[in-house]
DNA sequence: GCTTAGCACTCCATTCCCCTGAGTGCTAAG
DNA sequence: CTTAGCACTCAGGGGAATGGAGTGCTAAGC
C-alpha cells in the first residue's frame, strides 16, 4: 500500500483525533490542525481516496470518517510514533507497581489488575514456561489418617503439592526410602525423559512403597507438562467506560468471551513474534472480538518463565499510549520478578521476589 | 407489623410477580391470579394500605406497585415459601457441580464461578478458618543458590511454602537439625501459644542455623494468623443481565464495589446468624449496594474450615430460588470438600477432595 | 360494613415530525 | 493540482400528540 506523505499525515490525524474523541472526524477538523496547510476540500479528496483504499470508513453519508481495521493496522505498522509517558504518568505507573503478594500466582493476578487499572481497560496476565520443567526434589510427608502429602519442587523454584491417599499401609521408613529413590532417579528429567521403563525400574527399587510410584509420578508428569500458569483476567467491567460499549449487549459479548473463550484459546493470548503484538478487530480469531483489539506484551520472569500481559479494548484504542504503558510494565515487572537481582533490584520493597507457588 | 391474611397474599403475589417481570404490578394483574377471588378495587384498597405501611412503593402515580426493601424483608422473613428445584434445575446443578481442580484455592474460585453461572448473578466464595490453625510439620529444603524453601504443613492439610534467602551459609546438616527442632517444639501450637520466650528457647537449641528461626517463624505466624482465604468473585458482568442495571453507570458502581470494597469488608461477607443470611437493599453497609441485595450461605468444608458463597443482585431477586440453589450447593460442596468421606462421597469423580494449598 | 363497578384523572412511554447542523461529493474557477 | 461554493444527505434532538395502564374516589350493592 503506497500512500503519499499527505495521505499519511491525514490518516494519522484521523486516527489520533478519533482515538481521543470517539467521534467521526470531518475534513474541517483536520484542516484546523496547526500543521495542516491545505484546505478541507483537498482533505475531502484525500479522504475519499483513503476510503477507496479501505483505510477509512464512513458510518453514514453525512458523517466524518473513522479508521477501518486496515487503517488501524497501517497506523500501527507505519505511522504510530512512540508515545512518551508524561512525568505524571510515569510516576503513577511507578507508584502502582508494588506487588504486595509474595506468592507467584497471586502476583500474576495482581499484575493483571494493575495493568487493567493503569490502562483503564480489561487486562490479562499469564505466565508460561519457556524451558522444559524438571523436578528438583521430592518430599513425602505423612499427613496422618492414611494419607501423605507429596511436595514437589520444580525448576524455577516452583513448589507443588498434593494430598495422596495411601492405597496400602506404608511406614515412615518406606516413605524415606521412596523419597531417596525418587530424588536420586527422577530429578532433573523432563517429562519426555521419564519413560515407562524408567518408571518400571524405579518401582522395582522402591521397596514396600512401590505402589505409590504411579500416584506420585502421574502428578509429577502432570506438573512437568503444564506449560501455562493460570490465566488472570481483571477489570472486565472497565470495558463499560468505553463509549462503544455503552450498549450493554455488546459489552457482555466481549466480556463473556474473555471469561471463557480466551481460556480455551490460550496460545492465541501469547504474542508470536516480537515482544509486543497487536490484534486489530477482525484479526482476532474469536468472533466476539472482531470489533475489539488486543495488545499483548511479553515480559521476562527469569527461571525459564515468561509472562504475558495484554489488554482488550475497542479497536479505537490509543495504541501508542497503551504500548508505552505495557512497555513500562514489561520492563519493570521483569526486574521485579527476577529474584536473583538482589540488591541491584531497581524497585525497592519487593520482598523475596518470586517465591514458589503457594496458598 | 400485623397483616391480614389477604394482605399477606397480596404482598406475596406482588413480590412474586415483580420478581419475574421486573415491571410494577397493578391491581388487575393480581385480580387475574387463579386463587384470588376479590376484585381489583379491593386490591387497590389493600395496596394503598400496604403502601401506607411502607411495604410497597409506587414509582409514579400511574404505575403499579413494587415492593419496598421493607416489603422484601417481610417477604423473606414471613412469606417466602421453600422453592422446590425442578428436576431440570437439580440436574443442571448436579452436572455443573464438578470441580476440576484439586487445588483448594482453585476450587474455591471455581465454586464462585459455578454459583454465578447457576444463579446468573455475580457470586463470591471465600473460605475461612473456624479453629485456630497450628503447624503440623516443617520441612526445609535446599533450593541451591544460597536459598531454601520452607514447606509448612498446617492443620487441615493446608500446605504453604516460601522461598527464603539465606543470610548466612548453612549446611544440610544444620538444616536437618533446625527442622528437627522446629518439628519437635513448634508443632501443634496456635499463633498465641508461640511466645517470644519459646522462640528464644528454640533459637538457642537450633544450632548454627539459629539465625533462620525468625525468618521461618515470621512466615509461620503469618500463615497461622491468616483467618480467611482469598476472596473469589466471579461473573460480575452477569449483573448486566438484570434490567435494573441496563444503565451502565449503575452496574459499574456495584461491580466496582464488589472488586474493591467487599475485600476490605471481609467480615461483612460472612453470614452472622444461621447458615443463610439476606442483606436487602439499604441493609447493606456499603452505600453502593443500597439498591442491591446479597444472599450468602455458609457451607462446611471440614478440617476446621468453613466456606461462604454468596450472590449479589438487584433487590428484585428471586430470593426463594436463589436460596434453594445456594442450599443445594452448600449441601453438596460440603460433601465434596470432605476428603475423609472416602467411598461414602455421594458425588462421583471428585478425585482427592481437598488437597493442600498449591500453585 | 366490607366489597365492587364506574369514572375521572394522572402520567409514562411511544411515536411522529420537523428541524438543525455537520459533513459530504461535485463542479467550476483559480 | 487546489480550492471556493453549493446542493444534497442524514443522524440526532426537541417538542407535541397519542395511547394506555393504573390509580383514587364515590356511590351502589350484598
Amino acid at each position: 500500500m503506497e500512500l503519499t506523505p499527505r495521505q499519511k499525515q491525514i490518516l494519522r490525524a484521523i486516527v489520533d483525533i478519533y482515538v481521543s474523541t470517539a467521534e467521526p472526524v470531518g475534513s474541517k477538523a483536520i484542516a484546523a490542525l496547526p500543521d495542516v496547510d491545505f484546505s478541507s476540500a483537498t482533505i475531502r479528496n484525500e479522504m475519499a481516496e483513503l476510503t477507496q483504499m479501505g483505510l477509512l470508513e464512513q458510518p453514514h453519508t453525512s458523517a466524518g470518517r473513522i479508521p477501518s481495521p486496515a487503517g488501524y493496522r497501517f497506523y500501527i505498522d507505519e505511522l504510530m510514533q512512540d508515545y512518551r509517558l508524561s512525568l505524571d504518568e510515569t510516576k503513577s505507573l511507578h507508584d502502582a507497581l508494588q506487588l504486595k503478594s509474595q506468592e507467584f500466582d497471586e502476583m500474576m493476578s495482581q499484575v493483571g489488575k494493575l495493568v487493567s487499572k493503569m490502562t483503564d481497560l480489561p487486562a490479562y496476565a499469564i505466565a508460561s514456561r519457556q524451558d522444559q520443567a524438571v523436578a528438583k526434589h521430592f518430599e513425602l510427608v505423612s499427613a496422618g489418617k492414611g494419607s501423605i502429602i507429596l511436595v514437589l519442587m520444580l525448576s524455577g523454584d516452583e513448589v507443588k503439592n498434593k494430598l495422596i491417599k495411601l492405597p496400602v499401609t506404608v511406614t515412615d521408613a518406606d516413605l524415606r526410602l521412596l523419597s531417596a529413590v525418587l530424588n536420586s532417579s527422577m530429578t532433573d528429567l523432563t517429562a519426555d525423559e521419564i519413560t515407562a521403563e524408567l518408571l518400571d525400574k524405579v518401582s522395582r527399587t522402591a521397596g514396600p512403597a512401590a505402589s505409590l510410584v504411579p500416584l506420585v509420578m502421574d502428578y509429577t508428569l502432570e506438573c512437568l507438562r503444564q506449560q501455562h500458569g493460570d490465566f488472570h483476567v481483571a477489570g472486565q467491567m472497565r470495558l463499560l467506560n468505553q463509549p462503544e460499549f455503552r450498549d450493554v449487549a455488546k459489552a457482555r459479548e466481549v466480556i463473556e468471551s474473555l471469561d471463557e473463550d480466551v481460556l480455551a484459546n490460550l496460545p492465541a493470548t501469547l504474542p508470536k513474534d516480537g515482544p509486543v503484538q497487536f490484534l486489530v478487530g477482525p484479526e482476532n480469531v474469536a468472533r466476539e472480538l472482531k470489533d475489539s483489539s488486543v495488545v499483548m506484551m511479553r515480559f521476562d520472569i527469569g527461571d525459564g518463565m515468561q509472562g504475558t500481559v495484554g489488554v482488550v479494548g475497542p479497536t479505537r484504542m490509543d495504541y501508542a499510549k497503551i504500548t508505552a504503558k505495557l512497555g513500562y510494565f514489561a520492563e519493570n515487572l521483569g526486574r521485579m520478578f527476577q529474584k536473583n537481582g538482589g540488591a541491584e533490584n531497581a524497585l525497592p520493597a519487593l520482598g523475596e521476589g518470586k517465591p514458589g507457588a503457594d496458598e
